[in-house]
DNA sequence: TAATGTGAAGCCTTTCACAGCA
DNA sequence: TGCTGTGAAAGGCTTCACATTA
């Protein structure tokens, strides 16, 4: 296995595979074969024996994977084994809802401000983080944030997004459907909500038998 | 053009087509051609063209695509064309920006009712909608509701989901990212926020160049 | 024996390139 | 001329099948 191009497929699945390892470890399983993860997740064996390749032979013929190790393995390759520090832009009903979302924690993320624009917001705690105007947002390189989670209204989303861009940023989880022009060396990830529901009509009643498509993103 | 078996990918591109359409014929676009729109929405202009080609020709050459029929042709394919009753189940933080969520309308949706199992917050309003009790769910059918939307904790999402199918829902978004078994018949997307974050440190300062990658997800 | 790691095959998706039409 | 619609080529991803290893 020599570092071939890694398809960003492969990437996507692997924090399938780690929530996969986690459930399983706490079940008790102590190795794992590719067949007994595959049928957990809902990916074929191959599959993901195929996308661990990529990054090196983690199992021992015979025996599969050693939960923990490949655990630890995939956090190592998508780097979450360090904590990592975001920053959360609007804070709406949807930015509140981000703030306190309960699962980050699992993949190391810490979420350790937030900005607003709107005076009365400003000040405000949310669990242990207090809310802070924009224009805060230039010294995020300074506080080490290397990541972003936009939640503002379509209309501002431009302006964030270079905001964020001009203080450091290096990744980005946008919920905002907004097209974004500028973008380099900042990955952006977008969670489109209204456009993931738009798909759904479609495959309703449409077809005789359902395909059960690979998995709904 | 014979009805070949049609890419799910070219599904999915379409809401972004949508979209893109809706904010060139706002800024007063009459026709548009395939270039117009891929430089706007970011994909490829063949492939758009593929996109389309899968479900007619709705262009004119020399010309380019009328604006509104080709919003309208596409919300046809997406059935998109009527108003489509969501029912939303776990009125939790996400649950509440979910609901108060403003750009459902673009795509018809209508959330028209919402479910909890906490007693304290069966019979609130939020908008105009109030609060019931998840035994109520049993009713959907009757109700005309088809499509069903969980933002329920973890635990409780393989429940939410089984009582979801029984009543008779067609197509689910799911804001939990644990494994569905049972899924028949119904079509379900997943939207796993902590899942997609995942990935970013991945992508950070990995790569000398950042690759640009097709676009989000 | 049981399961990995991987070349090769097969399938799906994207891009190219151009005939044909307005 | 300008742009669509579409075969064909290229590229990428998934699955198969099996040599290999513990």
């Amino acid at each position: 296995m020599k570092r071939k191009k890694i398809p960003d497929e492969a990437v996507r699945r692997l924090p399938i595979y780690l929530r996969g390892l986690l459930s399983l470890s706490e079940q008790g399983y102590e190795n794992i074969s590719s067949k007994k993860l595959a049928d957990f997740v809902g990916v074929n064996h191959s599959q993901i024996r195929k996308d661990l390749s990529y990054f090196g032979g983690f199992g021992t013929p015979g025996i599969g994977y050693n939960t923990e190790n490949l655990r630890r393995q995939i956090r190592k390759i998508l780097k979450l084994s360090m904590v990592h520090k975001a920053a959360l832009v609007g804070v709406g009903n949807l930015g509140l809802a981000v703030l306190r979302y309960p699962r980050f924690g699992i993949f190391g993320f810490h979420i350790v401000a937030a900005f607003d624009n709107n005076p009365k917001k400003i000040g405000r705690r949310v669990g242990n983080i207090t809310i802070e105007d924009v224009s805060n947002l230039k010294a995020l390189q300074q506080r080490k944030i290397k990541i972003g989670i936009i939640t503002v209204p379509c209309e501002a989303a431009q302006e964030t997004f270079d905001k964020l861009v001009a203080a450091g940023i290096k990744g980005i989880l946008s919920f905002s459907p907004c097209y974004k022009k500028g973008r380099k060396k900042v990955k952006v990830i977008t969670i489109d909500i209204a456009m993931d529901l738009a798909r759904l009509p479609y495959y309703i009643a449409t077809r005789p038998t359902t395909r059960l498509a690979k998995r709904g993103r």
